[in-house]
DNA sequence: CTAAATGCAAACCTTTTGCAATTCA
DNA sequence: TGAATTGCAAAAGGTTTGCATTTAG
C-alpha cells in the first residue's frame, strides 16, 4: 500500500504535479476499495470520512489526473455515471468485466483473453490496437442458481 | 427499407405500442444513417428536417423504446453522450467497434470474434453470457499513415 | 372512444469551470 | 516565492418528467 502510494507520488512529481493531502486521501480510498467500481460521488463520500474538508470538484479533478497518468481507468456501465477503476500495476491492458443483468454485481477478469482477437483486428482491419474495453452482460453464478430454483 | 419499417411496426403493435409519424421518422433516420453512431441530439436534428414539429423529449422516449425492443443498442464511447446504433437484423450479439484515438472515427466489425472467449467465460467463471460490449481504442489506418509520414 | 403518445418547459443529475484564497515543493 | 491546487458556488451539459393536449388504432 505505502509502496504504491510512493510510486504514484513519483509519477506525479515526474510531471511536476503535487501529492496533496486530498489527492493522497483519494488514492487511499481507491486502493482500499480496489475491488469496487466506485462513482465520483461514492469516492467523494468515502474520502470525506478521512478529509472532511474536501470538495467534490477536487475529487473530479484528481480522478481526471489519475486517468491521464493511467493510474485509474474511467468506465461506464451504462447507468448515467462514470466509474473509476484502479489499473493493476504493470497491466498493459484494461481488464474485463462481467456485469450481472439480474443483481448488478460486477466481477473482474484479469486474464487477457483478447490476444488473438487483437491480432485479427490488427491484421485484417489494419487497426493498431492501443487498449480495449470488454464487458459481458449476463447472469452471475448466484443468479443462475436462484433462477433455476424458482423455476 | 420499407420491409424493415414494416417489421418494426409489427414489433411495436405486438406490444400495443403505436407507430406514430414521429417514431417512424426517427426509425427512418436511424436506417438512413446506419453506419453512423448518432447521439440523441444528432438524431433530433435529422428528424426535425422531416418532421419539424418533433420535440427532443419524444426522440429520447422513442430511442428508449427502441432499446427495450432491442432494435437499437445504446452505447457510450466515453465522451459524455449516449449514442444509438441500429442492431443488424438477426444479430445475436452486439457488434464491435474500433475507435480511433487520433481522429475519433468509429469503425464497425460485424464478425463475432468472441465465440471462444465467451466459452472460456462460461466454463471458467460460471457466468452465463447474454451479450457483450467490445471496443478497441487505437489508431485507424489513415492516422497510422499520417503519423508515419510526419515522423 | 380511449389508452397511448406528444410537445413544451421545468426539473434533475452528473460533471465542469471561474475565481479568490491557500499550499506544496 | 510562485506555480499548482483547492473549495465553493455557479454554469453547463445531457436526460428525464409533469401535464395539458392530441392522436393512432
Amino acid at each position: 500500500m505505502e509502496h504504491r502510494i510512493d510510486r504514484i507520488k513519483k509519477q506525479l512529481h515526474a510531471q511536476s504535479y503535487k501529492l496533496t493531502p486530498q489527492r493522497e486521501a483519494t488514492v487511499r480510498v481507491l486502493l482500499e476499495r480496489e475491488e469496487d467500481h466506485l462513482s465520483a460521488e461514492d469516492i467523494y463520500l468515502l474520502v470525506k470520512e478521512k478529509a472532511p474538508e474536501i470538495g467534490l470538484a477536487t475529487v473530479y479533478r484528481t480522478l481526471e489526473l489519475l486517468s491521464e497518468l493511467k493510474i485509474v481507468d474511467k468506465i461506464n456501465f451504462g447507468d448515467g455515471v462514470s466509474r473509476y477503476d484502479l489499473r493493476k500495476e504493470g497491466a498493459e491492458h484494461f481488464h474485463h468485466h462481467l456485469v450481472c443483468i439480474e443483481c448488478g454485481s460486477v466481477e473482474e477478469i484479469m486474464d487477457d483473453l483478447l490476444g488473438d482477437v487483437e491480432k485479427i483486428v490488427e491484421n485484417e482491419w489494419g487497426f493498431k490496437v492501443k487498449d480495449h474495453r470488454l464487458t459481458f452482460h449476463g447472469l452471475c453464478k448466484k443468479c443462475q442458481k436462484a433462477i433455476t430454483v424458482e423455476a
